[in-house]
RNA sequence: GGGGAGAUACCAGAGCGGUCAAAUGGGACGGACUGUAAAUCCGUUGCUUCGGCUACGAAGGUUCGAAUCCUUCUCUCCCCA
């Protein structure tokens, strides 16, 4: 089986502005030919976010380049809990639900790497639990242990800044970058893998490993670390009003993920065509002229969102995703909504929080604050929703909501049964009277 | 073990007997402008049946009245040993 080489890796990264850090002697290492290189996802939870794409778009193209990526998914490491760019002690998470979220998180990379071509270089899903479970504490110690001093473990930004703080560190995070450390030995050892990657916070517990591999096993592995992805305005990217943007469709909806990437900033957008999508460089460059000359036509942020949403949700979840965005923010009137049958509108509002009340009640006419507060939970109190109103910010069938003593009743529904939400420009939500 | 300082809303941080639902800054949310952008400006930031109600680490107490004074407790930080 041959491998696409057409490309180099670490250039690649290079030009997408990917690249943080990188041990010296990598590059020779990945063009001598097909190397192995693995990263590694912290089963925190039953979905990746956004946050984690930069690490999968990094094992594309370390795919792409022609070699083997293995995504390795924690197990153990989930159970000690990474204490870097944490400030306080991790609380662990149960057996149950660690295997619970081992499963989903697998789901989830198996959309984005190829694991089953049979290709030389497909990807491989290792679990470190698998190493982990029959290796006993006195084991580990005498094994792993005796090769790392403690000075140098706590020599690390990681550890440094928890004993400087105040909260401290438990022995269980302290030891965390050595039980990391002998994952990549360990893979080392036994598949050949000889790259360790991750974000820039994972440079410490990726170093532990080759100065192990060095030390224990006479051996010779690399490293390499992605940017952590910031927003121009140095917040945190990823999170939205509502919190995190996940992968998984019941957590963040097809729609509300499209409107996530299509609401970047220009600066941003920039700079995240070149990370979460595999445009080359000339159609980037040529997107970028584009934009610039007609800003207001947003062709980089659609085609950012086009181009992930569509990885991501595959093109159903695409094609939801665009209906919803051309119906509510395109120029059709709200009255459109008439026209459609029940299914119709279902789809179109399918990624839209959406609250059923009952009609009877509704025939009786309720006041606005009522039905946005305590019917639904559009707003979190009723005087929260007064607030709003009076702002201006809350509109209910494209029309602002007057005064917060409006009473609104079933002559207002739409199709006899809908009412349209807007809190703010960009928040709709649905009302479904039955 | 001894001595000192502190705990206030999402965070930081003022207030030190009534005029305190609590200054100010940040964050968050909303409005205007625009392009569902950025910047800027403006507004909101405990709940409410709009009578009030619950809030300043916890529990008691003094007082007509407490975030503010007293007692005890819990926790945090600093200095000495």
């Amino acid at each position: 089986m041959k491998h696409i080489h057409n490309m180099n890796f670490v250039e690649e990264l290079r030009w997408r502005g990917m690249l943080h850090d990188i041990m010296p002697g990598t590059e020779e290492l990945l063009n001598k030919g097909m190397a192995s290189g693995y990263i590694g996802f912290d089963p925190t939870a039953d979905s990746l976010h956004v946050g984690h794409l930069t690490q999968i778009m990094t094992l594309i193209h370390f795919q792409r380049a022609g070699h083997k990526p293995f995504a390795l998914v924690g197990g153990a490491t989930g159970m000690v809990g990474d204490p870097s760019g944490k400030s306080a002690e991790r609380n662990l998470l149960t057996e149950e639900i660690l295997q619970h979220n081992l499963d989903s998180v697998k789901k989830q990379l198996e959309i984005f790497l190829d694991f089953k071509s049979g290709a030389e270089n497909s990807a491989e899903m290792v679990n470190n639990y698998d190493w982990f479970k029959g290796f006993d504490f006195l084991n580990f110690i005498r094994d792993v242990g005796k090769h790392i001093t403690v000075n140098y473990m706590m020599a690390k930004d990681s550890v440094k800044k928890r004993l400087e703080g105040e909260t401290g560190m438990s022995f269980t995070e302290f030891s965390y970058q050595l039980v990391q450390g002998y994952d990549f030995y360990y893979l080392w050892q036994n598949r050949n893998c000889t790259l360790q990657m991750g974000g820039s916070d994972q440079w410490g517990n990726i170093v532990t490993g080759t100065e192990l591999i060095r030390r224990k096993g006479r051996g010779e592995a690399f490293a390499l670390t992605t940017q952590l992805i910031k927003k121009a305005d140095g917040t945190k990217f990823g999170k939205s009003e509502g919190g995190n943007i996940w992968l998984d469709a019941e957590k963040t909806s097809p729609y509300q993920f499209y409107q996530f990437w299509l609401n970047t900033t220009d600066e941003d957008a920039k700079s995240y065509i070149k990370i979460f999508t595999l445009f080359d460089q000339e159609t980037i460059e040529a997107m970028i002229v584009e934009h610039d000359a007609a800003p207001h036509l947003r062709v980089i942020q659609k085609a950012l969102a086009k181009d992930i949403t569509l990885r991501v949700h595959g093109e159903a979840g695409f094609l939801k995703a665009i209906k919803s965005t051309e119906f509510l923010f395109g120029s059709t009137g709200i009255e459109f909504l008439g026209e459609l049958t029940d299914a119709e509108v279902l789809a179109i509002f399918s990624g839209v929080p959406n609250f059923t009340i009952s009609k009877a009640e509704l025939e009786a006419g309720i006041p606005v604050t009522d039905l946005l507060a305590t019917k639904t939970a559009i707003f979190p109190s009723k005087g929260e929703a007064k607030k709003m109103i009076a702002g201006g910010g809350t509109a209910i069938n494209k029309e602002k909501v007057g005064t917060p003593d409006d009473v609104y009743n079933a002559a207002n529904l739409i199709n006899n049964k809908y009412l349209v939400v807007q809190k703010g420009k960009r928040n709709y939500f649905l009302i479904i009277a039955e």
